[in-house]
DNA sequence: CTCCTTTGACGAAACCTTTCGGCAAGGCTA
DNA sequence: TAGCCTTGCCGAAAGGTTTCGTCAAAGGAG
């Protein structure tokens, strides 16, 4: 006649190992002081009786929710355009959602908080902003609302160190570096103006690197929202210049097909007449013909010390500035000249 | 003096507005009988103190959690191949976030829970599977525990109705109708024999359509870990035979390029001397020379029919049999023969 | 005028865990 | 032996919401 098959409690662990619910409690969260022995003890009536702590009980006593929140710049889910980086995108989400289990928390996926009261709803322990836009509204609401956050790439008003980063200005010189190795003696820059840590690095590293190689700068800026188009058209207009680039880096995802596309229609080659590199790797840029070098920004390791990162934050300590996560370059047929 | 800066509770709310918190609760749980008036009052003192019930307690007390997992297949991730549907998985993680938002519930993604205890971790309503296996172990798992589940695409297994899928069947006959029209005659299939019901309907309604059609059926299969390379094999073979096809309907992502390259590389060209089409859209077919026709699996559609079927679920609703998202055809250069 | 039903609202218990202060027993110091 | 500290454990309160049963007042029927 036992009507009791419901989902067990901390009281049923206390009684099977004949202790306190506290000191279950104590065991389960390494708090306290308790005896080895009973420790071993609590353990195994915990897997005897089978028991999970209640996310919402243990929420709702310690304040803590064990969840955290990754806002995804979701705005224009349905319109066209919107996919251009769901590659590196989906690899963020992945690797988060790995990283926080990993560490036995939950990962929430939600649209950007524009509003306290989004932000209010959203109800967990931090909040991870990725690709952040300048003076990003979200991140304002959060600091306001004093949820901690940090972001992936980082917010170029920002001061505060808790966001993690690739190394830009690295990354652009070993283009650089690698596309004058092979030959390249003017190399041109396509980039966007958005105001994103990553074009504006990138530029100012282009920028020295042409004035201490005595090399004179040369930027076609695109409209991120038509990257390919408005990359083709930069380009020819480079091309028709008396003094032609022989190699391009460009930046935003979709540039370099843009590139491409104007270097083929001018009836020049890839790599013969000119080089050709991509700032943000992606499956298009492996399986176009002939494959364009890019550098590959590691999302999953830039998610997984996001991750890391946050879980600092959260548990209080001090900022130690920011994480910065080597690139790498991948090397493909378009910058090889032979 | 006064020291109580801190979140406001529902007893705030029931104070201002004079009325018990059971009050508040049934006015914003729309439960039991109250007085429009005093609704109105209420609902107005909510706003005024800027009260958002919390979750956790709401949880507790309740036994909802608010809380949906998306489960999708994360186990590569890191190994080379595993971003192949990226775009479509990114689709399919947007778009169910956003639904979920709209029912005022939240999203969590998870790896595939495979043993009763990662799934008690979850804590959540309700769970959908992307992509399931033929008897995902998941599913057991989740049925096993009583967690409502539902499945974008079908398990083969399954037959309770919970589920959400694409007309694979009427797609199929879709392309055959299309290449037909554009003046194929002998059209081969490149599939994968993986147990999904994707492949499943795709090779039956080929089938069929070939035996109605009387044309003679030519099928090649892949390896869905290499795509690319090994529909290039399968296209290689086809394009030796005595009487080789005119059209190639290829199934799995990447393959569609598999076949360019055995084509090219014959010295064949597309939509000339063959017709192709895809079976998966994504920006690698929109961006290849030519660009080539595919199936739109509408994942955002899916994505949140999915959401909607979990949430009648959860409410104890009575299944009614799976829901069908109609796909729609891409068409582009690489059918398009004039 | 009485009795019954409906309406509108409420008090208190329950949900499950963590936290806080306390307490008994044992060991050590002087 | 007295006093103090440490160890190991526990009781009870607290956290915010929903649910259950109750109840007074108003309305309707006879």
């Amino acid at each position: 006649m036992s009507t009791k098959p419901a989902r067990p409690t901390i009281r049923d662990v206390a009684i099977r190992a004949g202790v306190s619910m506290t000191t279950v409690s104590d065991v389960v969260n390494s708090k306290g002081r308790v005896d080895p022995a009973t420790r071993e003890r609590v353990l195994t009536a915990v897997s005897d009786v089978g028991w999970r702590p209640r996310r919402s009980a243990r929420a709702l006593r310690s304040g803590r929710t064990g969840v955290f929140a990754m806002c995804l710049p979701l705005g224009h889910v349905g319109v066209g355009d919107w996919l251009t980086n769901a590659e590196y995108d989906m690899a963020l989400v992945a690797a988060c959602a790995a990283a926080t289990v990993d560490s036995d928390r939950q990962l929430l996926v939600a649209p950007r908080p524009t509003d306290v009261r989004d932000l209010a709803r959203l109800d967990v322990d931090g909040v991870i902003i990725a690709d952040p836009r300048e003076g990003d509204q979200a991140l304002t609401v959060l600091n306001n609302a004093g949820v901690p956050a940090v972001t992936i790439d980082r917010d170029i008003q920002r001061t505060d160190g808790w966001w993690v980063e690739t190394d830009n200005t690295g990354s652009t010189l070993q283009v650089l570096d690698h596309l004058t190795a092979q030959g390249a003696k003017r190399i041109a820059l396509v980039t966007a103006d958005a105001p994103w840590a990553w074009f504006e690095d990138t530029s100012a590293a282009y920028a020295r690197w042409c004035a201490e190689h005595d090399v004179k700068p040369q930027v076609r800026l695109i409209d991120v929202e038509r990257p390919r188009a408005t990359a083709a058209a930069g380009v020819r207009s480079l091309l028709r210049l008396k003094n032609p680039p022989d190699a391009i880096f460009a930046i935003p995802y979709g540039t370099p097909l843009g590139a491409l596309d104007a270097i083929t229609e001018s009836g020049l080659s890839v790599p013969g007449d000119l080089l050709l590199a991509g700032g943000m790797d992606g499956q298009m840029l492996q399986v176009s013909s002939p494959p364009i070098t890019a550098v590959d920004l590691r999302p999953i390791e830039m998610a997984r010390a996001a991750v890391d990162l946050l879980a600092r934050r959260v548990s209080g300590e001090k900022a130690v500035g920011p994480v910065v996560i080597q690139t790498e370059l991948r090397v493909r047929e378009s910058t090889s000249r032979r």
